[in-house]
DNA sequence: ACGACGCTAGACGGATCTGTCTAAATAAGC
DNA sequence: GCTTATTTAGACAGATCCGTCTAGCGTCGT
């Protein structure tokens, strides 16, 4: 067993790190696996020592990226008790992923844009939209009015709307956008900011 | 000179069109040059007869691709008088987008996912979106009523979610689910259905 | 009839990319 | 101390990819 606080990472976490750095910031058909070995410092043997190959890689790097949101939105979330706010707070985290300077739009949907049909990449990207959909329905249900499902359509669609303008535009205030037009469809769905 | 009206088409003109299939459908960076001549039918010299590289191809790609959009936009917004309609039938035009059975997304987003800072698919992704901010801007001021300016940039938003959306889930409903939002956001800012 | 233009077929070079393999050094566990 | 796990450096094979080049064929304008 390695202790846990060794000096020096090892070298499979390395090589996930950099195929992080490398991968989201200039695409995964771009970076070849040469570049990801150099930028981890590691014999090209580490690589195929610690995965199965590119694709395996690509499916860490993913499945990490995912749980690493998961965490920071249900943080985010679960900072509120009301279902109102709880849902806003949603654009909130979102509005701290886009302030970050590195910030290079969605991994799942930038691997979807390269992505083969039945690729890592693409299963990858299914089980995170599952993800994003059970956590505005569950958020959808809670307010308890209306139609959750056509009220968490619609957070889905302000949610990807802002990933993608924040992207495309390299315009952070995106999340401030959605965020007001979310809480213009809460108060017309009749859920007012606080229950008096 | 070629008569106009030749029964085959010219070779650039068929590459052209095999770089569209090709490039939009499995991405840029996955396709050869090797793929397109093959389905173009055509040798791999008249290639680099019509085009200077790879680079030249892909930006004759993209702007047509801008050109063929901006016009089928502009002609459904033109079927209308009234701003509010004006607005609303972008959505309409983007439901006829996602009805098409090979719709995988906006190939302006798809290949900035894929893209290096400065290289050709960038500025044209950035040309691209100058035209869909003013776009809506334009939409948004004619209403005259609030700022056009916020009004615009959630326009906007709507726009890239219905189409982030569409893409990720499969989801050709996600335009209905934009215009709807779009017409609450219009009831909100004091522009009724038709103006009495 | 002749020359320019558009196009073809395919070989070729050089670069790059994924993955394998060898041989040996280092670290960890028992 | 001995064994097993982890890691290194780099050569190598096989595929692919972009672009160049040669040699030649057909068509059209003049």
């Amino acid at each position: 067993m390695t202790r846990p606080e060794q000096r020096r990472r090892t070298a499979k976490q390395r090589i996930l790190q950099a195929a992080d750095d490398l991968f989201y910031n200039e695409g995964i058909h771009t970076v070849g696996i040469d570049r990801v070995i150099a930028r981890a410092g590691v014999a090209k043997g580490s690589l195929y020592y610690s995965f199965a190959g590119k694709d395996d890689l690509v499916r860490d790097y993913l499945t990490h990226r995912h749980g690493k949101w998961a965490e920071r939105v249900t943080a985010g979330i679960d900072a509120h008790t009301e279902p109102r706010a709880r849902i806003l707070a949603v654009y909130d985290v979102l509005g701290t992923l886009f302030a970050q300077p590195d910030y290079r739009g969605c991994a799942f949907m930038n691997a979807t844009a390269e992505a083969a049909p039945d690729s890592v990449e693409a299963h990858a990207a299914t089980t995170f939209r599952a993800w994003v959909h059970t956590l505005f329905l569950d958020l959808a249900t809670d307010v308890g009015t209306g139609d959750p499902k056509q009220l968490a359509e619609t957070l889905v669609l302000l949610y990807d709307g802002a990933v993608a303008t924040a992207q495309m535009d390299k315009a952070p205030e995106a999340a401030r956008t959605a965020r007001r037009t979310a809480e213009l469809i809460l108060d017309n769905a009749g859920i007012p900011s606080a229950s008096a």
